[in-house]
DNA sequence: CTGGATCCCTCACGATACTG
DNA sequence: CAGTATCGTGAGGGATCCAG
């Protein structure tokens, strides 16, 4: 038997022998979000050896899950993306995220944010059945990260980097998550500071009907 | 920051630090499925070591995943089982599993299949669209591993061994997956005695409806 | 018998340094 | 930028042993 094999023919053994290895979902997670490059992936990734990134990634890719494209002029370079395949694992991330939001607590001591993670975590929380007819832009800053989510026609499209035009810019920290799960009310949270708002008080009120843990 | 944490504040991160050690979602598969004592793991697992086992079951214990119960007289003994927040990753196994099912090539030498794990296929791969107003009864033999699939009112209910009253039994070995996946006709796969039926043959055409990769 | 605990060994992972 | 090289540690693999 192959080393890292779980000895089972069964299609989730296998997932999760692929799939299963650490910092694996990780990176497919930050894929998800958009194509990026060996170093993107390392900055995205705290603490992940350089040595792991690349078997990590040559895994992958032998799997069918990541492929590499070769950048042109003028940028030059390598960047990884999903195939196919690998965008199919997108409700398992889904799934897993949300699942593990509702246990999350306060964060702790070294824990970082990273662009890609808040993403994920606005595309796992957000609620369509509550933006039927919906259409707002949110900018959200927590610490030196900032992104934002456009809610339009039911969708939801985030990006990186700040909005020209948002409806509601929110910063805040971890408190956000409180106002998420339902554990604090908005008002609240500004009271005490937690979060602050630029833009009608409304749009937050509307934020956490759209984004919900 | 502890020693296998991913170090990002993150609902997805804090998810993969419980349930993305080794083994670990595969004692949630086999525990969804019903549950289970200490040896009756271990013997579900095939290669995991009995102090990886205890390891696992404390963390998921801790995590508020698995719950452990005191079984009455006269059985005396332990039994794991799911608690409410880990029969939530039920939708997380499903997936995982109906995606890995997608790349599962023939079995490798070692490989064994396990009733538990047979289960799980069946469950993933059920299409409920495809059973409205549809009840039969299946026998599944796999060599030495025996399950039944009872399909009614749109739901599937999965069990271990055999039926009385099966509408159909099939006896197969990997085949049964290119069946599935219709890699292969019903009529090919009997033909070169892959699978072995008992019982209408209309049933197997309407197996590989209700059973799909 | 069930439900583990203990020991040893190996290899994957983590940290750091270095290179085309 | 995109990795390789090297080395130490500890989790996992495997066998064996033990208490209720």
């Amino acid at each position: 038997m192959s080393n890292r094999a779980y000895g089972q023919y069964c299609g989730f053994s296998r997932a999760l022998e692929v799939v299963g290895e650490r910092w694996a979902l990780l990176i497919v997670r930050d894929l998800l979000i958009s194509p990026k490059r060996f170093s993107d992936l390392h900055r995205g990734l705290p603490g992940i050896p350089t040595n792991v990134l690349t078997t990590r990634l040559g895994e992958l890719e032998d799997a069918g899950i990541v492929a590499r494209r070769a950048l042109p002029r003028p940028e030059r370079g390598t960047v990884y993306e999903l195939t196919e395949y690998g965008n199919q694992l997108e409700t398992v991330v889904m799934d897993l995220g949300r699942w593990g939001a509702k246990s999350l607590g306060d964060p702790r001591p070294d824990e970082t944010i990273t662009s890609d993670s808040i993403q994920t975590a606005m595309r796992t929380t957000f609620q369509p059945a509550a933006a039927r007819g919906v259409k707002v832009n949110y900018e959200l800053r927590m610490g030196p990260v900032v992104i934002h989510a456009r809610v339009e026609r039911g969708k939801l499209v985030t990006g990186s980097g700040p909005l020209e035009d948002p409806d509601l810019v929110i910063e805040s920290g971890p408190a956000l998550r409180g106002l998420m799960a339902r554990e604090i009310t908005p008002a609240e949270a500004i009271k005490n500071g937690s979060v602050k708002i630029t833009g009608d008080r409304r749009f937050l009120n509307q934020f956490i009907e759209l984004f919900r843990i």
